[in-house]
DNA sequence: CAAGCACTTTACGTTAACGTAAACCTCGTT
DNA sequence: AACGAGGTTTACGTTAACGTAAAGTGCTTG
């Protein structure tokens, strides 16, 4: 949210054919805008788990579904550590006792409410944000300057 | 929005004479459920201007507001730096040339634009959630467990 | 075969936003 | 007079999320 140059929320689809199945680290830095170093850090991370072909890291659809996500709860202001908590109990789901599986709900419903609180300070701020650029306007029209 | 603890969006309102017209460094700080050091860092770094009676710091309604507005900021995921450049901006709005409004306005846009981004991030989120939900719940049935 | 990519690992550096600790003042009480 | 509750400054510490640099590997292309 730092930089200004206003990033797009998804990857630049880049229209190619969907069926590619796997991608290279560069490849889908490019496709999310992102750095190598920045995904190499999410496997880190646990986030990640590409398979390897030799030395390189080899990514599929899975992996580039996770990582969408996991820059989506970014912007949303969530932490990696909060980020992970959700997708590694989501992939140990199928199996995943009863106590695991209602500790998922409450998280759930945790980053529901969240979004909620978040939804709220959006309307605010939207609202603070035409008022000032309204009083701007008006000055300006003092100015003589037409905004 | 590390946190686990959910906190309120806005101030607890503790239902008090709206008149008090002043507060110290502790009542704000509980007002918002954060440190007194935090509101001294946003002092520092400009964003707050409380006068001072001896030694001690008193804030007006108006820096109230500003925490408020700061912190809503701040869960939107802005940094303080952004924060500040639309406040600043806006106390010197009255005498302000017509360049920095035009800039200020831009800036409107681009926070706008944010918004709008977010807005489509948390519907999408929701989805997810959602799904992943359901599915939780689904295999808790499996398990026997009404959920 | 040299050059140029794209990738790898290791490791130290950086920034934002505070936390934490120490040492001090200044009341109003006890 | 001693104390506790609140305030103050100064300054070093911490964490997350990468950035950046160095040094090496492996292919393929002029």
């Amino acid at each position: 949210m730092t930089q200004t140059s206003a990033p797009a929320n998804e990857a630049s689809q880049e229209a190619l054919p969907r069926q590619h199945r796997h991608y290279s680290i560069g490849e889908l830095a490019r496709m999310f805008e992102v750095t190598p170093r920045t995904i190499r850090f999410y496997e880190q991370e646990g986030l990640l788990a590409p398979y390897r072909e030799g030395q390189k890291r080899i990514y599929r659809e899975k992996d580039r579904v996770r990582l969408k996500l996991t820059l989506r709860g970014k912007r949303l202001g969530f932490s990696l550590a909060e980020i992970r908590e959700v997708v590694t109990m989501y992939d140990a789901m199928p199996d995943g006792n009863a106590r695991q599986l209602w500790r998922l709900l409450e998280i759930l419903a945790e980053k529901r409410d969240n979004l909620e609180r978040q939804l709220e300070d959006i309307r605010l701020m939207r609202k603070e944000i035409d008022d000032v650029d309204q009083r701007a306007r008006q000055v300006l029209r003092g100015l003589g300057q037409e905004a």
